[in-house]
DNA sequence: AGCACGCCGACT
DNA sequence: GTCGGCGTGCTC
């Protein structure tokens, strides 16, 4: 038996397979995909069985397998052969792939222990050494019986092989306080406590009167009795009490009431999509159907009866949400319509955690995955159909390497198995949209919302005139009358504030300007470092201008309000509501970001503030005003999807509203009333919007009518990694591709922030008609450049970028 | 990644 | 004459 192994080292001359020797003794443990030590060069290192086989083309002596890893195996057929079509398609190496499908835990460092469920089957097999422990290491027992012998004892399951990680500091822990007095100790403390010390003797107290208790979390504790860090630290030191950390288990179902769903009676709209491709799933047809459907249009019951259809006919289903829409209330759907036999994966997961789902789906357990961008890869047999909602969110594309797009791995799989692909949003990205629009998808229209409810109007507040006559407030009059009219009527408002304010441009506050780049129909970017405005996709620069170049007002600035400042607003305004305010700072702690919905969920708060991660997927009933703060920062990011995100996102955060029996509102603040995603967020139109903004894209050849690459070039040396943009460039630039416009190449440009962690970054963008024209150029760039590397020069190759920055 | 091999400059 | 710089190439 021989087997082919890709070794774990990222680099261009090892990212093939490499052919072992497995004994005898091995054969029936090693499988596909077995993770194995292999002796390479004079090292030891891990990799990955990707081939058996009974032949080599290695003239030499095949070097034989060192260990097997794991008696499972993470990754079937399947999953190694699409490792090496996306090493191929995104141009990384193999290893980087196969790294990226596994569960984090087989990175972590770890110890594998033996369970023993049946000592005296186990000791008739193993002879007279075994003590009867109930478990014992998993070297111990390899020293004594072969591979093979392992592998035959864990299939008759007389033992399990269980992991415990080592590096308990990547676990997360909570740390927890108890007191070691009893209750007479306490009060002797308490006595001998001053009267003025409330904190102390609040301390004192809480385990006097709390005497059942055995331990509190230390943060719970601190709130409570609202005291400090140094309290505790004070207690600690005058030995009342001590701390120790136990570990998070947050088991994803636990919270869950397993309450059976029925399925709903689908209205015919819903009833006529499911009919649809319900035909693809009984036909095992790999057609892509895109369900464009408003907020509220029920697509998540046609994905659970779907879904139900699939295992009625004995096959599995995957369900991807983004990750921030994977809340207690999501899984809930999902587990009380199925019950039993869902994977839930998501960030929250101890890396344990998300083993153990792993092997329930690898045991075949779990025939339902509901997971985020990485839960493509779950090693599910027999696929009937996949789900890809929300299918324009950004998250789906990996930032980092491998950069895939779980859009793109979910078309290869829906292939693979012969099972449909779903896309649902409320705002499909133009590539999707666009594909429908050609026939390669098909294209389901949901018109109507579940409830009847229409989609709630929208009001555009022109701000150019509201800071003529107030100046200086975000807030313009007529949101600060509804703001107060639902404090009255004790309804929820929930207020956006676009994540990325600080991204500075030029406006002016009197006719609403904005200083474009004159190549590139894309706003300047104020540097402040140099005083002039720049473009992010050309070269182009101009000094900051001291009066608005289109109407010569003096007041012109450069503009960017946080939601810190805005909240300061809310409270001045409103002294009597309580806002919540939910940004990265505020939600930067692991828990924080479900705590603050739940006080406002729960009616603690009046208003909800925050960035765009309250525009996705919150369903509050009593919610009937939302308000965009500023509707322009989004729009004027020097990006070409800056048109897309703005209006998914006005889009999303209406949908926030009227999702109960009261009729909603929506408020947009905008310095630019008349831009065209501005006029259609009002009146929800997607679908002009897109024939808009599709015109917009094809003059400008972005996409969906070009691919994009974006090669990156990072060196601590200035001038190195700049002259390396440059020959690549040089390298790359085909006149007759450029003259029949197939290709066309933007910069070197600086990155937007120049300079990271002491790298410089110089991009180069490419766009283009074919792949297949640069496909074997990139190759060649990426095998250069791989000896660049050594002189510190870095080159990054991103398809289809999702931000360039 | 890590190590060996190999070809040119400054030394006991 | 040799020691060692790191550029190049290989690892089943």
């Amino acid at each position: 038996m021989i087997v082919k192994v890709v070794i774990d080292i990222p680099a261009k001359q090892v990212n093939r397979s490499f052919d072992y020797a497995v004994p005898k003794d091995w054969e029936s443990a090693i499988k596909l995909g077995s993770r194995v030590q292999v002796p390479f060069g004079n090292m030891k290192r891990t990799g990955f069985v990707v081939d058996i086989t009974d032949e080599t083309e290695f003239n030499g002596k095949l070097k034989p397998i060192h260990s097997i890893m794991d008696y499972d195996v993470f990754l079937n057929e399947e999953l190694i052969e699409l490792s090496d079509y996306l090493a191929e398609y995104l141009q990384c190496f193999r290893i980087s792939v196969l790294q990226a499908m596994l569960p984090s835990l087989l990175k972590a460092k770890y110890d594998a222990i033996v369970q023993i469920h049946d000592p005296v089957q186990f000791s008739e097999k193993v002879g007279s050494w075994y003590q009867n422990e109930t478990s014992i290491d998993r070297k111990v027992l390899e020293e004594r019986i072969s591979p093979n012998a392992i592998s035959q004892l864990k299939k008759e399951n007389i033992i399990s092989i269980e992991y415990q990680v080592i590096n308990q500091t990547t676990q997360k822990t909570k740390t927890m306080i108890k007191t070691n007095l009893n209750k007479d100790q306490l009060m002797n403390a308490l006595e001998k406590t001053s009267q003025r010390s409330f904190k102390q003797r609040a301390i004192l107290e809480y385990f006097i009167n709390n005497q059942a208790i055995e331990s509190i979390e230390k943060s719970t504790l601190m709130t409570e009795l609202e005291v400090s860090n140094a309290t505790i630290n004070s207690a600690i030191d005058k030995e009342w009490i001590t701390t120790f950390k136990e570990m998070i288990y947050r088991d994803p179902l636990k919270d869950v009431s397993f309450q059976t769903n029925s399925s709903k009676t689908l209205l015919a709209e819903q009833q006529n999509a499911y009919d649809l491709i319900s035909q693809s799933v009984d036909n095992k047809q790999a057609d892509t159907y895109l369900i464009e459907g408003v907020t509220g249009s029920g697509k998540t019951e046609i994905y659970l009866q779907l879904m139900d259809r699939a295992l009625q006919q004995g096959k599995s289903a995957l369900l991807l949400v983004p990750e921030i829409s994977l809340t207690p209330q999501m899984v809930e759907r999902v587990v009380s319509r199925f019950q039993t036999g869902i994977a839930v994966l998501h960030s929250g997961l101890s890396i344990t955690e998300k083993y153990d789902e792993w092997q329930r789906i690898i045991k075949g357990e779990a025939k339902i995955v509901v997971g985020a961008r990485s839960s493509i890869f779950a090693p599910l047999e027999n696929i009937g159909i996949i789900i890809i909602d929300e299918e324009h969110e950004t998250t789906y594309k990996q930032s980092d390497n491998p950069r895939y797009h779980a859009r793109d791995v979910a078309r290869w799989r829906s292939e693979y198995h012969d099972a449909p692909l779903i896309l649902g949003s409320a705002t499909p990205s133009l590539e999707s949209r666009a594909r429908a629009q050609v026939g390669n998808y098909h294209l389901i229209h949901l018109e109507n919302r579940v409830n009847q409810m229409p989609m709630p109007p929208v009001d555009i507040i022109d701000m150019t005139q509201v800071e003529l006559r107030e100046t200086a407030n975000e807030l313009s009059p007529e949101l600060i009358e509804k703001i107060q009219d639902r404090l009255d009527k004790k309804e929820q408002v929930v207020l956006l504030q676009n994540r990325r304010g600080y991204a500075s441009y030029l406006l002016c506050r009197e006719c609403g300007f904005i200083m474009q780049c004159p190549r590139c129909d894309i706003s300047l970017t104020y540097h402040k470092f140099d005083n002039q405005m720049k473009c992010h996709y050309c070269d182009y620069h101009e000094p900051l201008p001291t009066q608005c170049p289109s109407c010569q007002s003096p007041h012109i600035r450069t503009h960017g309000i946080g939601t810190q400042k805005v909240a300061e607003t809310l409270e001045e305004i409103f002294p009597e509501a309580k806002v919540t305010r939910m940004d990265n700072d505020t939600t930067r702690r692991k828990g924080q970001h479900q705590k603050l919905l739940d006080e406002f969920s729960s009616g603690q708060s009046n208003i909800l503030l925050g960035t765009q991660m309250i525009a996705k997927g919150l369903d509050f009933e009593n919610v009937t005003l939302v308000g965009v703060i500023n509707a322009d920062t989004a729009l004027n990011l020097p990006d070409f999807r800056a048109s897309e995100r703005t209006f998914q996102l006005l889009t999303q955060v209406s949908g926030r509203t009227g999702r109960g029996r009261l009729a909603g509102e929506v408020v947009i603040q905008t310095y630019n009333p008349e831009h065209y995603v501005i006029q259609f967020a009002k009146t929800h139109d997607y679908e002009n919007f897109f024939r808009f903004e599709m015109k917009r894209r094809h003059l400008t050849n972005y996409p969906p009518y070009y691919f994009t690459t974006l090669l990156t070039v990072s060196s601590k040396h200035q001038g190195r990694a700049s002259q390396l943009a440059y020959d690549l460039k040089a390298q790359l630039y085909n006149p007759e591709l450029e003259r029949k416009e197939q290709l066309y190449i933007i910069g070197p440009n600086r990155n937007n922030i120049s300079k990271i962690n002491n790298y410089y970054y110089f991009n180069l963008l490419l766009k283009y008609k074919d792949k297949t024209t640069i496909q074997r150029q990139l190759d060649d760039i990426l095998n250069n450049t791989q000896q660049k590397a050594t002189q510190g020069v870095y080159v990054n190759i991103n398809h289809e970028p999702q931000y360039f920055s």
